[in-house]
DNA sequence: GACAACATACCAACCGGTCGGTTTCTTCCG
DNA sequence: CGGAAGAAACCGACCGGTTGGTATGTTGTC
């Protein structure tokens, strides 16, 4: 009846329910009876695989959100040589996602969400987020290097300051939404960034 | 023996210490009981000014953190005609600041915490926390509007844009040195700070 | 029968909030 | 001026519910 390899299923399905259910609320604020409910299985299961709340945590960053940074921003710049054509590419797939679900407008970025709640509570928690930050940045890093040394960046720009800029410009603009939560401050800020991309032109 | 104005006094040491433990946990994360403790009053007390722990929240917006905000950057920029300059002031006066007293480089902003955990969680509290946005953000725009009238920022330059990408980047911003807690990444970031306001010179 | 993969019952600690009561201050009358 | 009356300020024991976590039991598979 149920499958053999249910183990690893169990485990991926009480690490997608967490993710969403830190995304949507916070870690502190979503209890563990929560993840059991509505991943449909029993508080045994969980600490048969995980050894506390904050394991469980920790994995959610080490596996689903680092993939997810992974997909969305490592993979699509890595041969990039116009890094400013393809990051406002990533922001229009982004644009594109909000059109489809708009409630992800108020519940910003997983990995913001997590690192502004838990990095001052947490070191090991704080760790991990920086290293996917690191992940992060230096993609971009790169990928400005690659655009300078190709001619679509402009070559006085420090790659590493700008991939760090970027990166606090996005996240600071994804909480800003989250509070406005209206389209037009959306666009307004999108327009800002847009413009921050284009300073960076030759 | 103890002041008439006890009552003032009680209340206001309520508020500071709720905005010291909101400041460095969270606000779901830090109980009541921290705070009676803390503030060296009993339940009765807290729950004698306030209706529940909610609505101490509310009021931490309201009365605290809405001062600070008027302090730090509404009167200094009400008669500004050089905004960029005046900012860039601000941001020393902040550096200053961090110089003093480095454990705040990891708590971030009072603001942009509350704002972050709560606005998907409570809408009375996202209401509140972007009202403040709005005070903060319109104090930027007329100044930048006063700065392109005045000829000190380019006049192609969207005040309203500007202010919410300026509010946007410096959140971002205090946001990464939480979770990067480090000073090399804080100037890296304050260079990018200030390159963008740069390039809001005619 | 050994072991992973769960399920279930249960726990102490803590949570936000209540409530009856006491103290302290203000007011106003005589 | 004294002193009763009442309101505001404050106390701390207590409540039902929830929290993260555990101990023990059951089941299916090599």
């Amino acid at each position: 009846m149920t499958e053999t390899r249910q183990a690893e299923d169990t485990r991926t399905r009480i690490l997608e329910t967490a993710l969403d259910l830190f995304h949507r609320g916070s870690f502190k604020g979503t209890s563990i009876n929560q993840v059991v409910e509505q991943a449909g299985i029993t508080k045994g299961a969980l600490f048969h695989y995980f050894k506390g709340k904050n394991e469980l945590g920790y994995a959610v960053v080490d596996e689903c959100i680092r993939s997810h940074i992974n997909e969305t921003w490592v993979e699509p710049l890595a041969t990039s040589v116009d890094p400013i054509a393809d990051i406002k590419a990533i922001l229009d797939h982004f644009d594109e996602m909000i059109a489809e679900r708009p409630e992800i407008l108020q519940l910003g970025c997983p990995l913001n969400n997590l690192a502004q709640e838990m990095s001052a509570q947490d070191d090991a928690f704080r760790e991990r987020l920086l290293g996917l930050y690191r992940i992060w940045e230096t993609a971009l890093e790169k990928a400005f290097r690659a655009g300078i040394e190709a001619g679509s960046v402009r070559s006085d720009a420090d790659p590493a300051d700008a991939a760090a800029t970027i990166v606090a410009l996005l996240e600071g603009c994804i909480g800003m939404i989250k509070v406005n939560q209206s389209r037009e401050h959306m666009s307004r800020i999108d327009r800002g960034l847009r413009l921050f991309l284009d300073f960076l032109r030759p």
